[in-house]
DNA sequence: TTAACATATAAACATATTGACATATATTTC
DNA sequence: GAAATATATGTCAATATGTTTATATGTTAA
């Protein structure tokens, strides 16, 4: 097949696209993708590699952790597909809600903490229970506790 | 899933990215796409009315023919994703290869008819003949007969 | 109306992808 | 060293996708 065609195929899956919506914002390590997310960890490993195959993200180790980020140099295809993908509206709005939950994960769920499988799990049982439409990124108002 | 999303899968395959490319430049019908692409007529079918579902192609019968062509005002991503594949070295090839055969077999297999089954056959038979490496498209040169 | 033809659709099958689960690996901490 | 932890990988069932074969539809021409 085609190499571009394959890298098509890895980029038209909605997992992996909000994976790499939020690794274009900056490194990040597993179990940060897993709770913001909501995805089983292999099945976040997986998409990971299957990406890092593709050459669309570099991965290095750092003690227990493995980070991941957009690679610098991205194939110009993946560049612009990726551009024009979030600047689709209902593309931007689920990664907007992405990118708010991580925020809210790391700021309140790791503090310091570089990550752990308590605070996914922890981020997983309160985004259970307070339910759509809550306000999450502002803290001191109404809906956040 | 998201639209978007569908688009892209739907965009990720060599078939369907080949008859893309080459309703890009006009008009055309089902007989035709078979002989250059080399596609038996379900499969041509079938992936110009998953095209069309996903509203990147539009059709118009006439007579016995149906001609498909590419959507005068397609959804940006599929625009860009296009111009963008069309650049790729080894998609451009593969296209240009393409182009010059249906080049070939409107001028060679046609002349005149609006097109035909039989004309079909005789061009995949011709090509089978004709190996690799031969300079289709400039007629009265050696390897053409 | 029937025969011939171009195209569409359905049915059947093979193959690929997905996601859940279990297990392996690599690293740190004790 | 062993235990704990983060991540990776293998396996399987479910599902989706691609392809061929057979059949249906709609059109022209006799």
């Amino acid at each position: 097949m085609l190499k571009k065609v394959r890298t098509l195929r890895v980029l038209a899956d909605e997992n992996r696209l909000r994976l790499l919506l939020l690794l274009q914002q900056r490194e990040l390590f597993v179990c940060q993708l897993m709770a913001v997310l909501k995805l089983s960890q292999p099945l976040v490993s997986r998409n990971l590699a299957l990406l890092e195959r593709e050459g669309l993200l570099d991965s290095r180790r750092q003690g227990k952790h493995i980070f991941y980020r957009l690679k610098k140099n991205l194939p110009p295809l993946a560049a612009s597909l990726l551009r024009s993908m979030a600047k689709e509206p209902a593309v931007d709005d689920l990664f907007a809600r992405d990118r708010q939950n991580m925020e809210l994960f790391c700021r309140r769920f790791l503090r310091g903490v570089e990550c752990d499988m308590g605070a996914v799990k922890a981020f997983i049982e309160y985004k259970a229970k307070n339910k759509e439409g809550v306000n999450y990124g502002k803290i001191g108002q109404k809906n956040v506790h």
